[in-house]
DNA sequence: TTACTATATAGCTAAATGGGAATATAGTTA
DNA sequence: TAACTATATTCCCATTTAGCTATATAGTAA
């Protein structure tokens, strides 16, 4: 109750994870492609993931070597299914926002894995 | 935009403040009221609520000797807006929630001064 | 004026948080 | 099998946060 409002509500208190869910309600992404959209090392992406994942607000499923992430359907948890609601709406004219979500649909996990090589 | 949305987030991010806005949903309180209810020290409670004026999800005004404050009618921030008028329904059934709300009813002033002599 | 009272601020400490590098894990490919 | 790849976990560090005590401020009352 309080403890599960209080999970989604940390969940949502910070800018990257805020970055995530709204690149994920543009269309699902694997980690590395979040990676690449957010400038940051992989590790820090796993752990916003594993954060947003235990507050109900992203899904994930394997898909070959890739872990593809979402936003649910419908969200067991109230409370971020209700924030996932409203966040769609909410800081669309954010600069900062924009270009993450721009990122997000240019990301190519084929690209990507090519420019690593 | 994100940067107001980030401080309310993590204004509610927080029990003890969930408490306070939950209490003044019932009525106006002065900080030592808060203070007796929340059973925190004195600082500790104007620290929180520093943190909830700033992120706009309560206005306080002088009354004498006490600063009374309220949750605000027609809140300027938007995300603090839909924020409290959601919480209005949320955790409503959460015991610390219930306990909180309690104290606050039967929280009075006159009788926290008496108390202190 | 002085004494007192409610609240705010400053300064400190322990714990939590966000970041990265190194490493482990799981799955793919040769 | 061994080499490689995407992701997760571990460990460490710097910053932030939540709490406290002590002190400052503003207002009341004698």
């Amino acid at each position: 109750m309080l403890k599960e409002y209080i999970k989604v509500m940390k969940a949502l208190a910070d800018g990257n994870r805020t970055k995530i869910i709204k690149m994920l309600a543009e269309k699902e992404m694997c980690v590395c492609e979040m990676q690449a959209a957010l400038k940051m090392a992989q590790p820090s992406v796993s752990k916003h993931l594993k954060i947003l994942e235990e507050a109900g607000l992203v899904e994930s499923r394997k898909e070959g070597m890739w872990v593809n992430y979402r936003l649910p359907n419908n969200p067991d948890n109230t409370y971020a299914a209700h924030m996932l609601a409203v966040l769609k709406e909410w800081i669309n004219d954010d600069d900062v926002i924009r270009d993450a979500v721009t990122l997000a649909n240019t990301a190519d996990r084929c690209k990507i894995t090519e420019r690593s090589r």
